[in-house]
Order: C-alpha cells, then structure tokens, then sequence
DNA sequence: CATCATTTTGCATAGGTGTGCAAAACGAAC
DNA sequence: GTTCGTTTTGCACACCTATGCAAAATGATG
C-alpha cells in the first residue's frame, strides 16, 4: 500500500487542529503554545510528515537552494571546494543544485535560464567564465551572485578570489632567492582574470628586479596544452630552470612530461612551482611547492557573503581577496643552494 | 528599480489571452494553435518569463530535481561520477542537488529528512552506508533509489555496481602469472559489500590456484590506513612482492609510501594494483595497473534505473553489474618477465 | 447555409504552505 | 464576576502553475 503524500492538512486533522496551526510549529519563532506544538508534533512523527520545502518557497519566496556553476571537477581544487560549499551551507539550511557548464556563451546562457527556473536563492560560479549579460539578468531577477576564484569587472558582482598577484610575487620572489637564471612561466587562461593576475604579478615581480621571464605560454587550464607547452620551453637553445605554473592541476602534468618524456630531473635540471595547493600537491609523487589558496576561508567568505546579500537585497557586492602562503616543497631548489 | 517575479499572469495579460493559454504554450505536447503560440511567446519573451519550476512541481508532482548523496569527494571517482551523472541528467531536463553524508546512522537519517523535504524525484546513493531504514523511508515515500557503486542486499533499492568479483580474481590471476610469490591484500572498508566483494574474488582465485594471500588488511578506503597497512606489511620478515590495494584513491598512497618513506622500486620490489581506473591512475606518476570501472556506462545505466522507475513506479528495482577490464600498466611487472 | 467533428480556448480548481487579521481563550487585577 | 491586556488559535487568502471540463471557434462536408 503506497502511502501518499502526507500534509499539514493531514496531520491538523489528526491533531484536531487548523493546518496554520501546523505550520506553526513548523516555522520557527511562531506563536504557539506548548501543548499544541506537543499534540501536532506528535500526530506528525506519528504520520511522518515533514514540510514541504516547494511549497513553502512557494509563498514565502526562499527556495533555500542555492546554485552552483561549475565547469569541470577534475582540477581537485573545485570539488575539494564543492565538499566544504556544500558542508558549510548545509549547516545553514541551504542545499547545492549543481550545474554543469563546460561551455560559454550560448551554453551559459541556457544554464542562466535553468538557474531561474529553480528560484535559487542565491549562485555561486566558479571556473566559468560568465559573460556581463549574466550580471544584468541575476541582478534583474534580484538573484545574488558570488564568483568563487574567479574575478570580473562588473560591480554588481561579489567575488571571492586569493590574492593572486601577491601570490605570483611572492613565487618569482622565491625563485630568483633561488638562484635560477632563466624563469618561465606557463600561464592560466589568459581569458581569466584569474590567470592574468598571476601573470601579470609574476611578471612584474620579475620585473622589480631587473629581471624577464624567458617566455609566457597559455596553459589554459589543460593539462595536455601545459604539457605541451613544457615541451615547448625544453626545445629552446637556452631552456627554463624554473618554471611557474599557472595552477596546480598544470602543474602536475609539467612535472609528469618533465621527468616521465623529457627524463629530467625536478628540482635539479628544472624547479616547478604551482598555484592552488591542492591536496595532491603534498603527496609525495608530487611534493610540490606551491601558493595556498585557503580555500576553507574562500568558502567561509563565499557563504557569508551570499548571506548577507540574501538577508538584504539592498546589500551591495563586495569584492574580497584573500591571502594565501607559499607552501614551500621538495620541487624548487631550497633558497640555500643559490649558487 | 528592481523587478518583482514575473508569471504566467503577467505574460497572459500583455498578450491578452488567459493564464492556461500561457501554461499551455510551456507545457510539451498540449494542444495551443500557432497563432495563440506566437503571441504568448513574445509577451513571454519580452517580460523574461519563464515558468517557476517549483511552482509546477506542487501540481505536477515532479520536482525534476535528483538528490545525490554522497560521502567525500577526495577520492577522484566520485567528482567524475558526479560530473558525468549531473551531465547526464541535465540533459534529461534533471537537476542534482548534493547532499554531503559522512557520517552514518543520526546523521544519514537527517540526511534522508532532508531530501524528502525537497521533494526529490529520485536518489543517487554514491559511497555511504546507507541502514536499511533509508530503504523503507524512501521505499514508503514513493521515492526510486540507485546506489552507484556501493551494494545493499534490500532487494527493493537499486544498484550499480562494476563487477567486483571478476575484477578482482582477474588481478590475482595477473599477479600469478607475473610470478609474484608473496600477494597481499589492502582492502576497501569491510563494512561495504564492494570491499567484501573485491577481497572475496581476490582470495577465492588465489585459493583456486593454490596460493593464499600473506596479508589481508582493511585500508577503510583511507589514504592514511592504507599508508600504514603497507608499512605493516613491508615490516613482515616475508613481505609481500605483490599489493592489491582496494581502490586506486588508496592505491596512490600505497605508491607514494613504498617510494617515498620505504624507498622502495615499483613494481621492481614490489607490484602494486589498484581498482577503479581514474583519471590519475593514468599519470605517468603513477602509472598503475588497475581495474577499471567504466564510469560512463555506470553513469548510463544509473540514469536510464533512475528514468524507469521515475516514470513507471511500478517498475522493480534492478540490480546491475558492469565488466571491467584489467588495465595493464608499469606499476606491474609485466607477464614476460615471470621467472 | 446547416451540420457535425475536431481543435482551441477560458473558467475554475487544486496542489501544500505561510501569514494578516479578527475571534477566541487565557490570566491577572480589581 | 467584570474588565482589560496578552497570548493563542482559526479563517481565509495568496503564492504560481497545470489540467479537467465545457464553451467557443474552426474547418470540413453535405
């Protein structure tokens, strides 16, 4: 015998009260007296009612669900953020309906669409790149937006991102204690502000003293086009010795071709250096040096501030930018070898 | 000035039919001339209408959303299951909203609440040790249920899982043929039918040829157990020459502590297996034999489950097994070379 | 033009919940 | 017991959409 669905209709009738009464003690900081709230919470467990959380939304306009945008989960930084997301607005109620959009333009745009759809309460994109329409039709809906490491221009939307440029100075800073000669870097999307930013602070730290990187190549985010491009950089007459990589998931498939297809040795012919640390960047088979994104406190802030921006629409978008270390490991020269 | 929700009303007015004629034209398969289709698209299109999913899931029954519950995403097979099933059912006009569930017993219960207060069409179970009380709930509520990868004897719930036994007798047979003397076992948690099954298919072709495994430990599908279950092992006055480890997430702390903190050659000293084939294993840093499960005819099959029994609730609940190949690679001593 | 079969449209209601408002119950103070 | 202030309860409606039903429109046929 399948049971239908049970209502507060259903358990007012076994309580002998009114379905607002039900819903009463279902909505807390209700006024309800203590035996009623005794007898309907009975009649529901007893039932095994519980709200429904459609309907709700329905009348009071929160679906308590919150969008997340994502482009691909086998860089490790994304789900790792995705578990502590979700862990985090758990706690708060809310629940993660997941996105994919690999694509751009008309792809994220039809995403756009289903995330409406929904009524989210609230979106958070990472690894996307977001067109500025995107903005506009959020804004319109009165729907907040949170770019999670990713940055924009448009001020009408709040992002949380590392301090990028600190933390590529902080890299070529460390790689000229190191003594190395001939620095390169391969760099995230040059789409990306993201990408640019780390670009953009390598280069200029390099710059502050006297110095210029050998090359710049795209590593867009793959790891075949940073594989290739480590290829690349090993081909020219004077090659790298030290090479800074966009983001860790570049990182490791640098590493891989410089020791498994190119037989060189990491960090004596050549140091790498990463973005993100991951997880895997402290495994041994990697022991990576590498810029912390704290993606703990990136994920607090996200929360918070989509919060805030839920709580009060009138609340404007903020841009945070939080600092991250250099996690200093066994694949760049320690500074005491400087020749 | 921000905008208030706009609805089919909205849309009915300014193009001066009624609200059905609006709920008709999004509506598959309803009966709408094209006249009547055209006017009420533009309204629709000039306002940015779109129907309120929510909404429609309180009169339709369907929610389109899929609750997916799962465990930790460390582990590289789940954030690709993850994405290859959201894929999947987004093209299926489906939704997956995550549930994080570590821990077990109180907490999957508030887990399980939870997913029904969102009236999910539908539940994906990846990795978590679900009571046999989720089955009755979710079985009472209506509600179909997959497990992905993870095995349950309640003959009402779904399943799909690889085949476990198989994959695991074909890596004894492998390593006999290698000539390994001395083969070990790490095994998944022995709390979950999938470890069971892979450590019961593994003994029961080592005892089919004669041979017992010198070691059978349980690695609790984490990196840190595992790590010490090899230390253990390689202590023996006889250590093993030949590891199968549980699941490749366990397998890459295996490598790196053999290489790393033992400082011992692989496969050279000892061989290592691994199951799952993910993406990693397939990096020439590790490069390791394993068993792979095919996530995207799992994910197939998951869907097509979750569909049947979506749209046929009469439909029983099946149990499937999908075959995986042994994948071949350096973390093995290659069968040539057995003395 | 009349008739009828077929398609299209509007009306009205349902689906499950939260909330403003007024009525009812309660409790205290005289 | 009466009065008044406070808390608790029920009534009725709103939220947004889909759909059965009957009325209207359409088109084909005589």
């Amino acid at each position: 015998m399948r049971d239908r669905k049970v209502t507060s209709l259903d358990v007012a009738a076994l309580a002998g009260v009114s379905q607002s009464a039900v819903s009463r003690v279902f909505t807390p900081g209700a006024s309800v007296s203590e035996k009623m709230a005794k007898k309907v919470r009975d009649a529901a467990n007893s039932l095994g009612y519980r709200p429904n959380v459609l309907a709700r939304s329905l009348i009071t306009g929160q679906s308590k669900i919150i969008g997340l945008v994502v482009a691909y989960l086998d860089n490790q930084f994304y789900p790792d953020a995705l578990e502590k997301l979700s862990n985090a607005l758990q706690a708060k109620g809310y629940h993660i309906l997941v996105f994919m959009a690999s694509g751009t333009g008309p792809e994220v745009d039809r995403v756009i669409d289903e995330l409406l759809d929904y009524q989210v309460d609230g979106i958070i994109a990472a690894s996307v790149g977001l067109s500025d329409e995107l903005a506009q039709r959020c804004d319109a809906a009165g729907i907040p937006v949170v770019l999670f490491n990713r940055g924009q221009t448009d001020a009408r939307l709040s992002q949380v991102t590392s301090d990028n440029r600190a933390g590529a100075r902080a890299v070529a800073e460390h790689l000229i204690a190191g003594g190395h000669e001939r620095i390169a870097h391969i760099s995230g999307w040059s789409g990306s502000l993201t990408g640019q930013d780390r670009a953009e602070g390598f280069v200029s730290a390099l710059r502050d003293a006297g110095r210029e990187p050998v090359a710049v190549i795209d590593g867009m985010y793959r790891r075949e086009a940073a594989s290739q491009a480590v290829r690349d950089l090993m081909a020219m007459p004077e090659p790298p010795d030290a090479i800074f990589v966009g983001n860790d998931h570049m990182a490791f498939a640098v590493l891989d071709t410089l020791r498994f297809d190119l037989g060189l040795s990491v960090p004596n012919d050549v140091s790498v250096v990463g973005y993100d640390d991951v997880p895997l960047a402290a495994w041994k088979a990697f022991d990576l040096t590498t810029v912390r994104q704290p993606s703990n406190k990136m994920v607090e802030a996200a929360v918070n501030l989509l919060m805030n921006q839920i709580e009060d629409p009138a609340e404007l978008a903020q841009k945070l930018t939080i600092e991250g270390p250099l996690i200093l490991r066994g694949s760049t020269r320690p500074v005491e070898d400087a020749r």
